[in-house]
DNA sequence: TACCTCACG
DNA sequence: ACGTACGTGAGGTAT
């Protein structure tokens, strides 16, 4: 059980490390065989020891690399192969072949980068893997997701490396292997280095500034000794590193297949094993082959392990106390048979739940496992534990454990957290399909889960952000925020009257009788009956959206009429009429959070969306004032003032950037200052720089900052601004470059609180989704701190608030919602403060407070 | 159910 | 040659 495990074998490379560290042995033929020996005889050891569920060889292919390309004497230093060895490099190729262990080469590329770009997919894909060879180049590919096996001194003696040990041999971590290598060099590659540097001084530089390319930024501050070293080699330096790295984006396929064997294969691989002579492993391999019979390691628990992991004791008890003295101490899991129905808010309804611990599964009455969780929360293992929370008394603590939220953390991109699906994926069971079966496994996801995060570092950002985040988020479900069904009843009729005045006109004009909303309608009105100029084709017929008929509006009114009608309709079916059904008996809205709905870490809103309340519009607003303040209270909204902005210049650190909010400056009219290089910048120049300054933050393209930008701005023209921007503030093309490469490399990208989201498109074979990987990783980083700094706000206000009649009613991305009695509003500054200081970037972060009846009519607080 | 359109940050 | 900014949720029509 735990994750499922991959094996990458550096073919040669162990081949040749067993052919120097095994005694000679031949066959009484006299083919010598101790390179093939060690190699098998390691390989049998990881059979038994590791029990991979995949395996897989890299092997060198043959002809120059794209190393040699660059530089023609890679490798110049290496003697030809001796011919005892070669021999058995042709055997081996045989036996891996028997053995059923796919082999993989690439043309122009070494072994090395094919097995950094199969551990790599490997990571996306949730293995835990080794690599075996003997060669320590591949330490630089070691995380908390993939180690390195070595032979030690023999074959059969080995060492594994982990981050720690890498750490604890070289004083620095895998991320700066290529970097000593670069500056130590490597005979056996013919890589330079920089002459005079060696083992020591590499490591004294590499602990003290970290990488090359900082030791030639901070070069005045390298000790002088060095600086005379590196001074006239740091191409040379560069380009060793470049030698030194890894490819991990090779252009392979790769399948993951669970490695197995037919009765052929076995008996095939036997018979190898006796022509070679190997008589001890001959012995061995029924016992360390057979495992791998049939369908191979993932498929031989299916059965057993719903009777065994998964086969808890069914017990039963009738009344919380039963439980209790059923139970002991620790941790216990509770599944819900029937999850609460969020309509039924105060509603209590006898259900069953199933409480676990350990092989023992007590079925109870719902009420008793619910006395339990308020007795003893922060022992508790649930899935999805907010609905749960929603019945509780408000001000809970947290629970233990969430396995929801848990896997969220590890891959947010997933849309999909079935309680079944995560027992059957991390756990490697067939689906569980009893309630007590799903107990039993939501006791054993804790155990992965939790191992999980500690290997992939998610544990703060699950411990100390998501988890506290749950009772929070079902307080501000449970209590809703007033609003008036009249006033949405109200609105709706007169959008109504007015909507059938439009309607009539658009007919009139029309000619005809049609359906508006249809835009496959609307398209062959406006286009063919009317030949309206401007048609963009789609797919399925003509483009209708805004940006094409905008354009229309303001010479036909027709068109003007269509986008009103647009608007009113949206304002009556999804606003007015929506929200009016959802105003509960307690004369409030309950929106339901999701945790787990937005792969940045953001938090969405459904049932209804209070995200997406209108406020552009004057008409739109309307709607907005119908969310007021309880009886005695006022609504206070406390938002961030361009955020993700003040992100992205802590983490690029432009200086012209983090100097514009440090001045407390316009960052947009500053932006078009250094742009247009003028002192006195036009609101158009303004306009235009705010939009650079989005374009940054999603991943611009020039085609679509010329959509943007609007009418008469070419494709060409937004290229010449882009430019202009990156000459002006180098530093963010090089943060989203580096961004980029990170993803790559790693697969994911990482936000302040160290929150990560993956991205295994980043290699896609399509560019297209290539492209929209990239565009999306660089906006990760941002988007994602600007979420964790809106839930640390969260829990911190929390804090703040104990106590006190002031609540947190909504969270809308920037922005927080609060109901504040009438005289108490001097929590206000103080939340302020805990907002402003919630995460603290190396630019100061602003938030504006409002404070009124309703959520529309708000006006400014100074402080 | 897919697609379009549009509301928000 | 192709499609076009990041992240969402929701309602409508047409299939």
């Amino acid at each position: 059980m735990g994750p499922k495990r991959l094996v990458i074998i550096d073919g040669y490379a162990l081949l040749y490390r067993a052919f120097f560290a095994t005694r000679y042995l031949s066959t009484s033929d006299g083919r010598p065989t101790n390179a093939l020996f060690g190699f098998t005889a390691m390989l049998f050891q990881l059979l038994e020891k590791v029990e991979p569920h995949a395996m897989v060889v890299a092997l060198d292919a043959p002809g120059k690399t794209f190393r040699h390309d660059d530089y023609a004497e890679y490798k110049g230093t290496r003697k030809p192969t001796a011919d005892e060895l070669k021999v058995q490099l042709n055997d081996a190729r045989d036996l891996i072949a028997a053995l059923g262990i796919p082999a993989i080469e690439v043309k122009g590329f070494e072994a090395d980068d094919v097995v950094g770009t199969i551990s790599r997919m490997g990571e996306e894909n949730g293995y835990e893997t080794t690599i075996v060879t003997g060669d320590l180049d591949s330490l630089q590919l070691v995380d908390e997701m993939v180690s390195v096996m070595a032979p030690k001194t023999g074959v059969t003696e080995t060492v594994i490396y982990t981050p720690a040990d890498v750490v604890a041999r070289y004083g620095f971590g895998p991320e700066f292997i290529a970097d000593f290598k670069a500056l130590k060099g490597d005979t056996s590659d013919n890589i330079p280095g920089v002459p005079g540097i060696g083992d020591k001084g590499a490591a004294e530089l590499i602990t003290a500034f970290g990488t090359i390319e900082s030791m030639i930024e901070k070069f005045e501050e390298l000790p002088a000794k060095y600086q005379k070293k590196i001074a006239g080699n740091q191409d040379q330096m560069r380009k060793s590193k470049w030698l030194a790295t890894i490819v991990r984006d090779v252009p392979l396929e790769y399948d993951f297949a669970v490695y197995k064997l037919t009765e052929d294969q076995l008996t095939a691989a036997v018979s190898m094993l006796e022509k070679l002579e190997f008589r001890g492993l001959v012995k061995k391999a029924p016992s360390v082959l057979g495992r791998y019979l049939g369908e191979g390691r993932t498929t031989e628990p299916a059965v057993e392990v719903i009777e065994e992991a998964l086969a808890p004791t069914e017990g039963s008890c009738a009344d919380y106390e039963s439980l209790l003295s059923a139970l002991s101490a620790g941790p216990y899991s509770v599944f819900f048979a029937a999850p609460p129905i969020r309509d039924d808010l105060f509603q209590e309804e006898i259900r069953l739940a199933y409480v676990g611990q350990g092989k023992n599964v007590f079925e109870v009455p719902e009420l008793a496992a619910r006395e339990l969780l308020q007795a003893r929360p922060a022992d508790a293992i649930l899935h999805d534990a907010k609905p749960t929370y929603r019945f509780q008394p408000a001000g809970a603590p947290a629970p233990g454990f969430d396995t929801q939220i848990a896997a969220f953390v590890l891959r947010s991109e997933r849309s999909n957290y079935a309680l079944r699906d995560l027992v059957q994926g991390y756990l490697e069971v067939s689906a569980p399909t009893t309630p007590f079966q799903l107990a039993n496994g939501l006791f054993l996801l804790k155990e992965t889960l939790t191992d999980r995060l500690e290997r992939e570092s998610q544990a703060t950002v699950f411990e100390g952000i998501e988890l506290p985040l749950v009772p929070i988020l079902a307080d501000m479900e449970r209590l809703g925020i007033a609003a008036d069904r009249g006033q949405f009843r109200e609105f709706s009729g007169q959008l109504q009257t007015e909507i059938a005045v439009v309607q009539a006109r658009v007919h009139k004009a029309a000619g005809r009788e049609f359906t508006i909303g249809s835009p496959k309608q609307l398209g062959e009105v406006l286009f063919d009956e009317m030949k309206l100029p401007g048609a963009q084709k789609t797919k399925t017929g003509y483009a209708t959206g805004v940006e094409v008929l905008a354009d229309l509006a303001a010479e036909y009114p027709i068109v003007a009429d269509v986008l009103s009608w647009r608007e009113l309709t949206k304002l009556k079916s999804t606003y007015a009429d929506a929200l009016e059904r959802l105003v509960r008996p307690d004369g409030r809205i309950h929106t339901t959070y999701h945790q787990t709905g937005a792969a940045t870490g953001r938090l969405s809103s459904n049932d209804p969306n209070l995200q997406n309340i209108p406020i552009r519009t004057e008409l739109g607003r309307s709607i907005r004032k119908a969310f007021h303040a309880a009886e005695g209270f006022r609504l206070a909204s406390l938002d961030y003032s361009q955020i993700e902005l003040r992100v992205l210049a802590h983490l690029c650190e432009e200086p012209a950037l983090v100097r514009a909010f440090n001045d407390r400056e316009d960052v947009h009219t500053v932006t078009a200052r250094a742009m247009f290089h003028e002192n006195d910048v036009t609101k158009e120049q303004r306009r235009m720089a705010k939009m650079l300054n989005y374009a940054v933050l999603y991943g611009v393209s020039e085609f679509g900052l010329a959509q943007q930008l609007g009418a008469g701005f070419s494709v060409s023209e937004a290229r010449a601004l882009i430019t202009q921007y990156n000459e002006r503030f180098p530093s963010v093309k090089e943060f989203t470059n580096s961004i980029i490469a990170e993803a790559r490399s790693k697969g994911f990208t990482t936000t302040l609180r160290g929150r990560r989201r993956h991205f295994p498109d980043i290699h896609a074979a399509r560019i297209n989704d290539r492209k929209a990987a990239e565009r999306q990783a660089m906006n990760a980083p941002i988007q994602g701190t600007a979420a964790d700094m809106l839930k640390l706000a969260m829990i911190h206000c929390t804090e703040v608030l104990r106590g006190s009649s002031t609540r947190m009613l909504l969270n809308v991305h920037d922005e927080l919602v609060f109901e504040v009695p009438i005289g108490g509003e001097d929590i206000i500054p103080k939340l302020q403060r805990t907002m402003e200081h919630a995460l603290e970037l190396n630019v100061p972060t602003e938030v504006d407070a409002k404070i009124g009846h309703d959520w529309n009519e708000m006006t400014p607080l100074t402080s």
